[in-house]
DNA sequence: TTGAGTTTTCAGTATTAAATGAAAACCGTG
DNA sequence: CACGGTTTTCATTTAATACTGAAAACTCAA
Protein backbone atom coordinates (compact mmCIF):
# COMPACT_ATOMS: atom_id res chain seq x y z
CA UNK A 1 0.00 0.00 0.00
CA UNK A 2 2.69 2.59 1.43
CA UNK A 3 4.71 1.92 -2.39
CA UNK A 4 1.81 1.90 -4.41
CA UNK A 5 0.65 5.08 -2.56
CA UNK A 6 4.67 6.53 -3.61
CA UNK A 7 4.60 5.84 -6.70
CA UNK A 8 1.01 7.26 -7.07
CA UNK A 9 2.45 10.84 -6.34
CA UNK A 10 5.93 10.28 -8.26
CA UNK A 11 3.42 10.18 -11.05
CA UNK A 12 1.03 13.22 -9.87
CA UNK A 13 4.56 14.98 -9.96
CA UNK A 14 5.75 13.82 -13.40
CA UNK A 15 2.48 14.24 -15.02
CA UNK A 16 1.42 17.95 -13.79
CA UNK A 17 5.10 18.96 -14.80
CA UNK A 18 4.31 17.32 -17.91
CA UNK A 19 1.15 18.94 -18.19
CA UNK A 20 2.59 22.80 -16.97
CA UNK A 21 6.12 22.62 -19.21
CA UNK A 22 3.91 21.36 -22.50
CA UNK A 23 1.87 24.36 -21.66
CA UNK A 24 4.53 26.21 -21.61
CA UNK A 25 5.99 24.49 -25.24
CA UNK A 26 2.44 25.22 -26.57
CA UNK A 27 3.01 29.15 -26.58
CA UNK A 28 5.95 28.87 -28.76
CA UNK A 29 4.26 26.53 -31.09
CA UNK A 30 1.47 29.47 -31.56
CA UNK A 31 -0.55 27.71 -29.22
CA UNK A 32 -2.33 29.15 -26.66
CA UNK A 33 -0.89 27.49 -22.99
CA UNK A 34 -4.55 26.33 -21.77
CA UNK A 35 -4.85 24.41 -25.08
CA UNK A 36 -1.27 22.72 -24.77
CA UNK A 37 -2.11 21.89 -20.81
CA UNK A 38 -5.24 20.73 -21.96
CA UNK A 39 -3.85 18.46 -24.93
CA UNK A 40 -0.94 17.20 -22.16
CA UNK A 41 -3.85 16.48 -20.02
CA UNK A 42 -6.05 14.35 -21.87
CA UNK A 43 -2.88 12.65 -23.88
CA UNK A 44 -1.46 11.53 -20.52
CA UNK A 45 -5.03 10.85 -19.16
CA UNK A 46 -6.12 7.08 -18.21
CA UNK A 47 -10.12 7.99 -18.35
CA UNK A 48 -11.85 10.31 -20.63
CA UNK A 49 -12.23 13.25 -18.86
CA UNK A 50 -15.19 15.91 -17.73
CA UNK A 51 -14.99 19.53 -18.57
CA UNK A 52 -15.45 19.97 -14.36
CA UNK A 53 -12.31 17.51 -13.96
CA UNK A 54 -9.94 19.34 -16.00
CA UNK A 55 -11.54 22.92 -14.45
CA UNK A 56 -10.22 21.21 -11.24
CA UNK A 57 -6.91 19.78 -12.02
CA UNK A 58 -5.70 23.13 -14.39
CA UNK A 59 -7.47 25.83 -12.16
CA UNK A 60 -9.21 27.60 -15.04
CA UNK A 61 -12.23 29.47 -15.30
CA UNK A 62 -15.35 27.26 -16.69
CA UNK A 63 -15.33 29.54 -20.31
CA UNK A 64 -11.57 29.09 -20.75
CA UNK A 65 -11.91 25.17 -20.12
CA UNK A 66 -14.73 25.28 -22.69
CA UNK A 67 -13.26 26.94 -25.15
CA UNK A 68 -10.44 24.98 -25.57
CA UNK A 69 -11.95 21.90 -25.51
CA UNK A 70 -13.83 23.14 -28.02
CA UNK A 71 -10.80 24.35 -30.06
CA UNK A 72 -9.38 20.95 -29.79
CA UNK A 73 -12.17 18.87 -30.74
CA UNK A 74 -12.28 21.07 -33.91
CA UNK A 75 -8.86 20.52 -34.43
CA UNK A 76 -9.18 16.58 -33.68
CA UNK A 77 -6.69 16.37 -31.16
CA UNK A 78 -9.56 15.06 -29.34
CA UNK A 79 -13.14 13.28 -28.84
CA UNK A 80 -16.54 14.45 -27.13
CA UNK A 81 -17.39 10.55 -25.18
CA UNK A 82 -21.29 10.51 -23.88
CA UNK A 83 -21.08 7.53 -21.30
CA UNK A 84 -24.82 6.04 -21.46
CA UNK A 85 -26.81 6.84 -18.23
CA UNK A 86 -24.60 10.09 -17.96
CA UNK A 87 -25.97 13.20 -19.12
CA UNK A 88 -22.38 15.15 -19.20
CA UNK A 89 -19.62 14.93 -21.71
CA UNK A 90 -16.65 13.20 -21.56
CA UNK A 91 -13.27 13.94 -23.54
CA UNK A 92 -10.76 12.24 -24.64
CA UNK A 93 -7.45 12.58 -26.37
CA UNK A 94 -6.01 11.18 -29.15
CA UNK A 95 -3.51 9.14 -28.42
CA UNK A 96 -1.40 7.41 -31.67
CA UNK A 97 1.27 9.65 -32.52
CA UNK A 98 1.03 9.35 -36.52
CA UNK A 99 -2.37 10.83 -35.86
CA UNK A 100 -1.53 13.40 -33.99
CA UNK A 101 1.26 14.84 -36.31
CA UNK A 102 -1.26 14.50 -39.47
CA UNK A 103 -3.20 16.29 -37.39
CA UNK A 104 -1.08 18.94 -36.62
CA UNK A 105 0.38 19.05 -40.15
CA UNK A 106 -2.66 19.25 -41.72
CA UNK A 107 -4.06 22.57 -39.10
CA UNK A 108 -0.31 23.98 -39.74
CA UNK A 109 -0.90 23.71 -43.57
CA UNK A 110 -4.05 24.98 -43.66
CA UNK A 111 -3.68 28.16 -41.14
CA UNK A 112 0.04 28.63 -42.15
CA UNK A 113 0.78 27.38 -45.66
CA UNK A 114 -2.20 27.69 -47.61
CA UNK A 115 -2.98 31.58 -46.73
CA UNK A 116 1.02 32.40 -47.75
CA UNK A 117 0.06 30.37 -51.23
CA UNK A 118 -3.03 32.62 -51.91
CA UNK A 119 -0.70 35.67 -51.21
CA UNK A 120 2.21 34.56 -53.35
CA UNK A 121 -0.23 33.78 -55.99
CA UNK A 122 -1.92 37.31 -56.26
CA UNK A 123 1.36 39.32 -55.78
CA UNK A 124 3.03 36.86 -58.79
CA UNK A 125 -0.17 38.12 -60.46
CA UNK A 126 -0.55 41.45 -60.13
CA UNK A 127 3.03 41.94 -60.68
CA UNK A 128 3.33 39.55 -63.85
CA UNK A 129 3.00 42.15 -66.31
CA UNK A 130 5.69 44.86 -65.26
CA UNK A 131 8.13 44.83 -67.45
CA UNK A 132 11.04 47.04 -65.61
CA UNK A 133 13.88 45.16 -64.49
CA UNK A 134 13.09 45.96 -60.82
CA UNK A 135 9.49 44.55 -61.68
CA UNK A 136 10.71 41.63 -63.21
CA UNK A 137 13.51 41.02 -60.01
CA UNK A 138 10.04 41.05 -57.58
CA UNK A 139 8.08 38.40 -59.61
CA UNK A 140 11.10 35.97 -60.00
CA UNK A 141 11.50 36.09 -56.34
CA UNK A 142 7.94 35.80 -55.62
CA UNK A 143 7.37 33.23 -57.91
CA UNK A 144 10.88 31.50 -56.27
CA UNK A 145 8.70 31.30 -53.27
CA UNK A 146 5.39 30.19 -54.43
CA UNK A 147 7.03 27.48 -56.03
CA UNK A 148 8.72 26.22 -53.35
CA UNK A 149 5.84 26.93 -50.79
CA UNK A 150 3.56 24.96 -53.25
CA UNK A 151 6.29 22.04 -53.61
CA UNK A 152 6.20 22.08 -49.49
CA UNK A 153 2.42 21.92 -49.65
CA UNK A 154 2.18 18.91 -51.68
CA UNK A 155 4.84 17.03 -49.43
CA UNK A 156 2.93 17.82 -46.76
CA UNK A 157 0.15 16.62 -47.77
CA UNK A 158 1.66 13.35 -49.45
CA UNK A 159 3.51 12.46 -46.16
CA UNK A 160 0.05 13.18 -43.53
CA UNK A 161 -1.28 10.69 -46.09
CA UNK A 162 0.96 7.70 -45.49
CA UNK A 163 0.85 4.92 -43.44
CA UNK A 164 3.00 5.33 -40.66
CA UNK A 165 5.17 2.32 -41.76
CA UNK A 166 5.19 3.31 -44.97
CA UNK A 167 6.52 6.65 -43.66
CA UNK A 168 8.94 4.91 -41.20
CA UNK A 169 10.32 3.07 -43.81
CA UNK A 170 10.76 5.90 -46.10
CA UNK A 171 13.00 7.71 -43.16
CA UNK A 172 14.74 4.54 -42.95
CA UNK A 173 16.32 5.24 -46.34
CA UNK A 174 17.05 8.66 -45.44
CA UNK A 175 18.42 8.26 -42.07
CA UNK A 176 20.43 5.34 -43.09
CA UNK B 1 8.63 57.62 -69.55
CA UNK B 2 4.53 57.64 -68.56
CA UNK B 3 4.63 53.85 -68.67
CA UNK B 4 7.80 53.15 -66.41
CA UNK B 5 5.70 55.53 -63.94
CA UNK B 6 2.71 53.75 -64.14
CA UNK B 7 4.33 50.47 -63.92
CA UNK B 8 6.53 51.46 -60.89
CA UNK B 9 3.40 52.54 -59.06
CA UNK B 10 2.21 48.92 -59.77
CA UNK B 11 5.43 47.64 -58.47
CA UNK B 12 4.79 49.61 -55.41
CA UNK B 13 1.59 48.56 -54.36
CA UNK B 14 2.20 44.87 -55.05
CA UNK B 15 5.30 44.78 -52.95
CA UNK B 16 3.42 46.89 -50.33
CA UNK B 17 0.28 44.01 -50.17
CA UNK B 18 3.34 41.37 -50.40
CA UNK B 19 5.08 43.16 -47.33
CA UNK B 20 1.90 43.95 -45.24
CA UNK B 21 -0.14 40.88 -45.68
CA UNK B 22 3.69 38.63 -45.74
CA UNK B 23 3.77 40.42 -41.92
CA UNK B 24 0.07 39.65 -41.00
CA UNK B 25 0.69 35.84 -42.09
CA UNK B 26 4.09 36.15 -39.94
CA UNK B 27 2.23 35.96 -36.26
CA UNK B 28 0.04 32.74 -37.63
CA UNK B 29 3.47 31.63 -37.76
CA UNK B 30 4.47 32.73 -34.35
CA UNK B 31 6.65 35.22 -35.96
CA UNK B 32 5.96 39.20 -35.13
CA UNK B 33 4.25 41.14 -37.72
CA UNK B 34 7.56 43.45 -37.55
CA UNK B 35 10.31 40.91 -38.36
CA UNK B 36 8.41 39.18 -41.06
CA UNK B 37 7.41 42.47 -42.33
CA UNK B 38 11.13 43.44 -42.64
CA UNK B 39 12.08 40.07 -43.87
CA UNK B 40 9.20 40.39 -46.81
CA UNK B 41 11.06 44.20 -47.54
CA UNK B 42 14.18 43.14 -47.85
CA UNK B 43 13.46 39.55 -49.79
CA UNK B 44 11.86 41.76 -52.19
CA UNK B 45 14.38 44.63 -52.26
CA UNK B 46 16.44 45.47 -55.45
CA UNK B 47 19.47 47.09 -52.69
CA UNK B 48 20.45 46.19 -49.84
CA UNK B 49 18.40 48.61 -47.52
CA UNK B 50 19.86 50.90 -44.39
CA UNK B 51 17.52 51.04 -40.82
CA UNK B 52 16.54 54.43 -41.56
CA UNK B 53 14.68 53.44 -44.94
CA UNK B 54 13.48 50.36 -42.82
CA UNK B 55 11.76 52.88 -40.87
CA UNK B 56 10.73 55.39 -43.31
CA UNK B 57 8.88 52.31 -45.39
CA UNK B 58 7.76 50.68 -42.66
CA UNK B 59 6.47 53.64 -40.52
CA UNK B 60 8.05 52.29 -37.68
CA UNK B 61 10.28 53.23 -34.92
CA UNK B 62 14.00 53.42 -34.67
CA UNK B 63 14.26 50.83 -31.54
CA UNK B 64 11.27 48.65 -33.24
CA UNK B 65 13.42 48.54 -36.87
CA UNK B 66 16.54 48.18 -35.12
CA UNK B 67 15.28 44.82 -32.96
CA UNK B 68 14.22 43.41 -35.47
CA UNK B 69 17.12 43.63 -38.18
CA UNK B 70 19.32 42.28 -35.51
CA UNK B 71 16.33 39.36 -34.90
CA UNK B 72 16.40 38.24 -38.34
CA UNK B 73 20.56 38.41 -38.79
CA UNK B 74 20.55 36.59 -35.34
CA UNK B 75 18.33 33.45 -37.75
CA UNK B 76 20.76 34.37 -40.65
CA UNK B 77 17.85 35.33 -42.72
CA UNK B 78 19.50 38.89 -43.92
CA UNK B 79 23.16 39.45 -43.38
CA UNK B 80 24.85 43.14 -42.63
CA UNK B 81 26.62 44.74 -45.68
CA UNK B 82 28.96 47.55 -45.16
CA UNK B 83 29.71 49.64 -48.40
CA UNK B 84 33.26 51.18 -48.59
CA UNK B 85 33.26 55.15 -47.62
CA UNK B 86 29.64 54.30 -45.67
CA UNK B 87 29.74 54.54 -42.13
CA UNK B 88 26.05 53.02 -41.62
CA UNK B 89 24.99 49.28 -41.89
CA UNK B 90 22.98 48.14 -45.06
CA UNK B 91 20.89 44.79 -44.31
CA UNK B 92 20.36 42.22 -47.61
CA UNK B 93 18.14 39.11 -47.42
CA UNK B 94 18.94 35.77 -48.03
CA UNK B 95 17.07 35.46 -51.10
CA UNK B 96 17.36 31.83 -52.00
CA UNK B 97 14.06 29.80 -51.06
CA UNK B 98 16.27 26.27 -50.33
CA UNK B 99 18.42 28.37 -47.79
CA UNK B 100 15.09 30.28 -46.29
CA UNK B 101 13.66 27.15 -46.10
CA UNK B 102 16.92 25.26 -43.89
CA UNK B 103 17.58 28.75 -41.88
CA UNK B 104 13.65 28.60 -40.62
CA UNK B 105 13.50 24.94 -40.01
CA UNK B 106 16.82 25.04 -38.24
CA UNK B 107 15.55 27.66 -35.90
CA UNK B 108 12.24 26.28 -35.31
CA UNK B 109 13.54 23.13 -34.43
CA UNK B 110 15.81 24.11 -31.80
CA UNK B 111 12.94 26.35 -30.61
CA UNK B 112 10.18 23.83 -30.55
CA UNK B 113 11.61 20.52 -31.45
CA UNK B 114 14.40 19.96 -28.96
CA UNK B 115 12.87 21.55 -25.83
CA UNK B 116 9.62 19.22 -26.39
CA UNK B 117 12.16 16.28 -27.04
CA UNK B 118 14.47 18.00 -23.29
CA UNK B 119 10.82 18.07 -21.43
CA UNK B 120 9.73 13.92 -22.77
CA UNK B 121 13.18 12.78 -21.62
CA UNK B 122 13.24 14.13 -18.68
CA UNK B 123 9.06 13.05 -18.06
CA UNK B 124 10.42 9.55 -19.27
CA UNK B 125 13.21 8.94 -16.78
CA UNK B 126 11.17 10.60 -14.04
CA UNK B 127 8.17 7.88 -14.49
CA UNK B 128 10.59 4.95 -15.58
CA UNK B 129 10.50 3.56 -12.18
CA UNK B 130 6.32 3.53 -11.49
CA UNK B 131 5.14 -0.20 -11.94
CA UNK B 132 1.40 0.76 -11.13
CA UNK B 133 -0.84 0.41 -14.90
CA UNK B 134 -1.30 4.66 -14.63
CA UNK B 135 2.36 4.99 -14.37
CA UNK B 136 3.11 2.56 -16.99
CA UNK B 137 0.92 3.57 -19.24
CA UNK B 138 1.76 7.37 -18.71
CA UNK B 139 5.62 6.47 -19.21
CA UNK B 140 4.27 4.49 -22.62
CA UNK B 141 2.28 8.00 -23.96
CA UNK B 142 5.61 9.71 -23.08
CA UNK B 143 7.94 7.37 -24.88
CA UNK B 144 6.04 7.10 -27.98
CA UNK B 145 5.74 10.92 -28.17
CA UNK B 146 9.95 11.26 -27.61
CA UNK B 147 10.98 8.66 -30.15
CA UNK B 148 8.55 10.18 -32.68
CA UNK B 149 9.68 13.81 -31.72
CA UNK B 150 13.14 12.74 -32.09
CA UNK B 151 12.55 11.20 -35.00
CA UNK B 152 11.10 13.79 -36.79
CA UNK B 153 14.05 15.70 -35.29
CA UNK B 154 16.82 13.42 -37.14
CA UNK B 155 14.61 14.12 -40.36
CA UNK B 156 14.46 17.61 -40.38
CA UNK B 157 18.05 17.48 -39.53
CA UNK B 158 18.86 15.37 -42.86
CA UNK B 159 16.63 17.11 -45.14
CA UNK B 160 17.94 20.63 -44.47
CA UNK B 161 21.45 19.29 -44.68
CA UNK B 162 20.57 18.23 -48.09
CA UNK B 163 21.44 20.31 -51.66
CA UNK B 164 18.29 21.06 -53.07
CA UNK B 165 18.39 19.25 -56.44
CA UNK B 166 18.45 16.23 -54.35
CA UNK B 167 15.60 16.88 -52.24
CA UNK B 168 13.24 17.49 -55.44
CA UNK B 169 14.51 14.45 -56.99
CA UNK B 170 13.41 12.46 -53.77
CA UNK B 171 10.10 14.33 -53.86
CA UNK B 172 9.63 13.97 -56.89
CA UNK B 173 9.27 10.20 -56.49
CA UNK B 174 6.74 10.88 -53.60
CA UNK B 175 4.97 12.82 -55.61
CA UNK B 176 5.00 10.52 -59.11
C1' DT C 1 -43.77 22.83 -18.41
C1' DT C 2 -40.80 23.06 -14.94
C1' DG C 3 -36.43 22.83 -13.05
C1' DA C 4 -31.90 20.77 -12.19
C1' DG C 5 -27.91 19.77 -14.63
C1' DT C 6 -25.02 21.15 -18.19
C1' DT C 7 -23.12 23.81 -22.01
C1' DT C 8 -22.32 28.14 -24.29
C1' DT C 9 -21.58 32.95 -24.70
C1' DC C 10 -19.51 37.29 -23.87
C1' DA C 11 -18.56 41.79 -21.53
C1' DG C 12 -15.14 43.03 -18.57
C1' DT C 13 -10.48 42.25 -16.68
C1' DA C 14 -5.87 40.59 -16.58
C1' DT C 15 -1.80 39.12 -18.71
C1' DT C 16 1.58 39.01 -22.06
C1' DA C 17 3.95 40.63 -26.10
C1' DA C 18 5.40 44.34 -29.08
C1' DA C 19 6.50 49.17 -30.17
C1' DT C 20 7.91 53.76 -29.03
C1' DG C 21 11.13 57.37 -28.31
C1' DA C 22 14.55 59.37 -25.94
C1' DA C 23 18.86 58.76 -23.67
C1' DA C 24 23.17 56.40 -23.49
C1' DA C 25 26.85 54.07 -25.61
C1' DC C 26 29.67 53.46 -29.36
C1' DC C 27 33.04 54.67 -33.16
C1' DG C 28 35.72 56.55 -36.50
C1' DT C 29 37.73 61.11 -37.96
C1' DG C 30 39.65 65.43 -37.69
C1' DC D 1 40.03 63.63 -27.26
C1' DA D 2 35.93 65.83 -28.80
C1' DC D 3 32.29 65.72 -32.01
C1' DG D 4 28.77 64.16 -35.44
C1' DG D 5 26.87 60.23 -37.09
C1' DT D 6 25.18 55.83 -35.89
C1' DT D 7 23.78 51.95 -33.11
C1' DT D 8 21.97 50.07 -28.92
C1' DT D 9 19.35 49.91 -24.79
C1' DC D 10 15.38 50.20 -21.98
C1' DA D 11 11.56 52.35 -19.12
C1' DT D 12 7.18 53.43 -20.54
C1' DT D 13 3.16 53.02 -23.45
C1' DT D 14 0.20 50.62 -26.47
C1' DA D 15 -1.82 46.74 -28.64
C1' DA D 16 -3.00 41.94 -28.83
C1' DT D 17 -4.40 37.91 -26.58
C1' DA D 18 -6.13 35.07 -23.06
C1' DC D 19 -9.04 34.34 -18.95
C1' DT D 20 -12.82 34.99 -15.74
C1' DG D 21 -17.27 34.58 -14.01
C1' DA D 22 -21.81 35.17 -14.29
C1' DA D 23 -25.84 35.11 -17.15
C1' DA D 24 -28.25 33.00 -20.84
C1' DA D 25 -29.34 29.11 -23.50
C1' DC D 26 -29.98 24.57 -23.97
C1' DT D 27 -31.60 19.67 -22.71
C1' DC D 28 -33.73 16.09 -20.84
C1' DA D 29 -36.56 13.72 -17.42
C1' DA D 30 -40.29 13.88 -14.42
Amino acid sequence: MKTVNAQAKKLKLARDEFVAQWGALGTQWGINRTMAQIHALLMTAPQPMTTDEVMEDLEISRGNAHTNLKELVAWGLIRVVVKKGERREYFEAEKDVWQIFTIVARERKRREIEPALALLAKCAEESSGIETPEGKAFNNQIRALEDFVGFASKMSDRISSMKYGFAVQMAAKLLG
